[in-house]
DNA sequence: ACATCCCTTACGGAAATCCGTAAGGGATTG
DNA sequence: CAATCCCTTACGGATTTCCGTAAGGGATGT
């Protein structure tokens, strides 16, 4: 089992809950964070210290309040983690199931747990923290599922960025203009017009309207 | 103070941190709900033993799994209750902060508590159930500040319905027959016309896909 | 080299949207 | 009653978007 945590978690009531499964796990050295940027100071202090933290479990969202903070998301936090110490192993522990944002964290941040906070999320929290220190990995059930069937979209960086300027009001030509400057291809007119057809098919989108709802409500941009 | 409370809340951490404050302002009766559905029931039920709850302290948002339930949301619960026992007061206890959905609850479902799920939650949740005891009501003070300064918009309901359509796809074409169908006025092509450009004005947007697009991220469709 | 495939670009016409103007009809007010 | 205001509707032209066709170029395979 894990000697040393840090639980990088806003809200109290469940850090409380928290808390009360790591003593349950005889967890020696228990720190919390209610910012991401605390949790960021405490992890490089401790390396620092040689005496690095072993696991973290944190939350997604942070909620502001007066502090500036640097870090505003747990995804900041991780995505800066890994390079900062790469043995550090993370379980996420949030409220959002959307695949989009979870497969991001388990696939490409590489989290070894996401666990989701519902009815049964403090039992799944212990059960993820054993998994996870035994090398294995730990996904909430009903996301694991979903993720496996649900062949997840993901938009290339280039129609990601052709819908997100249409969502922020630019005009096919004004799009066109802008790929030419900053060399981006394919920009003619003509290849922008296609690529809005193929995703309107491929989403059965009846408008583009209708298509950068869809992509939106889908968080693809 | 209170003598009778029923949380609804889904979340085990959460509903702990709630338990403990409930018992430290020394309320005789707490029950705990953790399915919109078993809270309706529960206060009909007490309303029909002639001890009805005083209070109910309800989340809005509620994980699915895999039971079968017709109340998916706290905000359902909540319309319906004003009906149901018009005296039960109510307090809001949520994540959810968006200035839109908290107004509607607050303005036209008339709950006496809106407290936001943040670090201070807890503290902030007892502060509001003894003003709410009082008969006053309590808004979490982030809250009140946004709502105040942040005149809300609120869109008329041949508005949304235009803009829904648009989202889902409909042309303006396509929309004008609609609304004869229907018999919603105006529907002529003109005055769907006259509208969008209006629109399009008092958000400042430059396109019509980009109207959409803000509308939707201020929850307004 | 040649054929094939895939993608980009170009072009032209159809369709949809955008925009301004103007006419008509209620409601209000002097 | 007349003047005014506001809204709806109609219409025409400009702009934008949509769609099909076709030409050109690079990569791959035979």
């Amino acid at each position: 089992m894990f000697k040393k945590i840090l639980v990088a978690e806003d809200i109290e009531s469940i850090n409380q809950g928290v808390h009360s499964i790591l003593e349950r796990l005889q967890v020696q050295h228990i720190s919390h964070a209610q910012y991401c940027d605390d949790a960021l100071l405490r992890i490089k202090r401790a390396i620092y210290d040689k005496n690095p933290f072993e696991l973290l479990i944190c939350d997604l969202s942070f909620k502001k309040d007066h502090r500036n903070v640097t870090l505003s998301s747990g995804q900041e936090l991780i995505a800066l983690l890994k390079k900062e110490q790469p043995n550090l192993k993370i379980i996420v522990f949030t409220i959002e199931d959307h695949p989009q944002i979870a497969s991001t964290l388990i696939n490409d941040c590489e989290v070894e747990g996401y666990v989701l906070k519902n009815r049964k999320g403090l039992a799944e929290l212990e059960e993820a923290i054993k998994k996870v220190a035994q090398n294995k990995s730990y996904i909430s059930p009903q996301l694991a599922t979903t993720l496996k069937r649900n062949n997840l979209v993901v938009l290339p960086e280039y129609e990601i960025q052709l819908l997100t300027h249409l969502a922020n009001g630019l005009t096919q030509d004004q799009i066109e203009l802008h790929f030419k400057k900053q060399g981006i291809t394919p920009n003619s007119r003509s290849a922008i017009e296609k690529r809005l057809k193929d995703l309107r098919d491929d989403f059965n989108a009846q408008t583009t309207v209708h298509l950068v709802t869809i992509v939106k409500d889908l968080q693809l941009i």
